[in-house]
DNA sequence: CATATATAGTACGACATCGAACTAAAGGAG
DNA sequence: CTCCTTTAGTTCGATGTCGTACTATATATG
């Protein structure tokens, strides 16, 4: 086996390891969601309560890393749920702006606390440690990917 | 904010890192794949490639992390476009056995090939530094939450 | 042997996501 | 002012994935 092959072979596996984790992370987030609320929308609720609303689809769509059609459909999704509201830009007549409601804000404090008390169970201290440890390292790591993608 | 909402939000930024960089990695394989052949298709092709072909869909699915019926939709799509065949196992009436042709090795080591460079465009010496650094850890708190799901 | 349980794979419907093409509005160049 | 380019959001079709329910075969229990 030559060195593209075992770089290929150590880069595939690195990844690899990472969507793995980041399937079984997503699984049992999904699974500690109430009402059948998928985990990317549930994203979008706790990034408008965490960064406040008034954002533009589109700004929620690059902060997301999903494309503009795929949150257009979140976003009617989240609404027929009266989760969040959408009003068009005051300010650019192509433009809307997303809203949480209060229904909104109170299905998101209710699934932080739930999810929470599902992940402290199988969270100990030893993936506590662990977090910390490399937390810097994903963060480097997922800043040099997106800085660098075509 | 008390401790739980602190505890939440610092597990959520962790596996949100997680996820980014599992969307970021997985469209830069997905745009170096020729052919419009999916990410996790080139997964299957290179598992078999990597530890032997001959296994059941069960045993891939697994090992892939996905629920038996996407396996068998993968594999018809793999089948069609004759990368690998789907005979029947001999020892068990129920089972299938799945089995790599050689155009499926070749595509997949010209795969390989044109992957490995493209990534290698964007992953330096600090990118391999740090893959090593936390290799380990990733694969501990796979492992980890291998063990616990419900 | 007969029945019950478990396992391999499939069928169906639902849904999230994507890429390409489109509409509408804003901004810039002449 | 007019035309061109860019940007915001949507529509459409395709695809990957999942959950539930199903069939067929194997294995265990009595």
């Amino acid at each position: 086996m030559n060195d593209t092959n075992g770089f290929a072979k150590e880069v595939f596996g690195f990844f690899t390891e990472i969507g793995i984790i980041n399937q079984l992370s997503t699984t049992l987030l999904a699974k500690s969601l109430p009402d059948g609320v998928h985990p990317s929308h549930f994203s979008i609720l706790n990034h408008l309560a965490r960064l406040g609303d008034g954002k533009s689809p589109n700004q929620i769509a690059s902060a997301m890393q999903v494309t503009k059609n795929t949150m257009t459909h979140s976003l009617k999704v989240l609404s027929d749920r009266t989760y969040i509201e959408v009003r068009p830009d005051p300010q650019d007549g192509r433009g809307k702006l997303v809203y949480l409601t209060p229904s909104g804000r109170s299905f998101r404090d209710g699934a932080i606390a739930q999810v929470s008390a599902d992940f402290a169970h199988i969270f100990g201290a030893d993936q506590i440690a662990l977090m910390r440890r490399i937390g810097g390292d994903l963060e480097a790591m997922r800043k040099h990917l997106d800085n660098n993608r075509q």
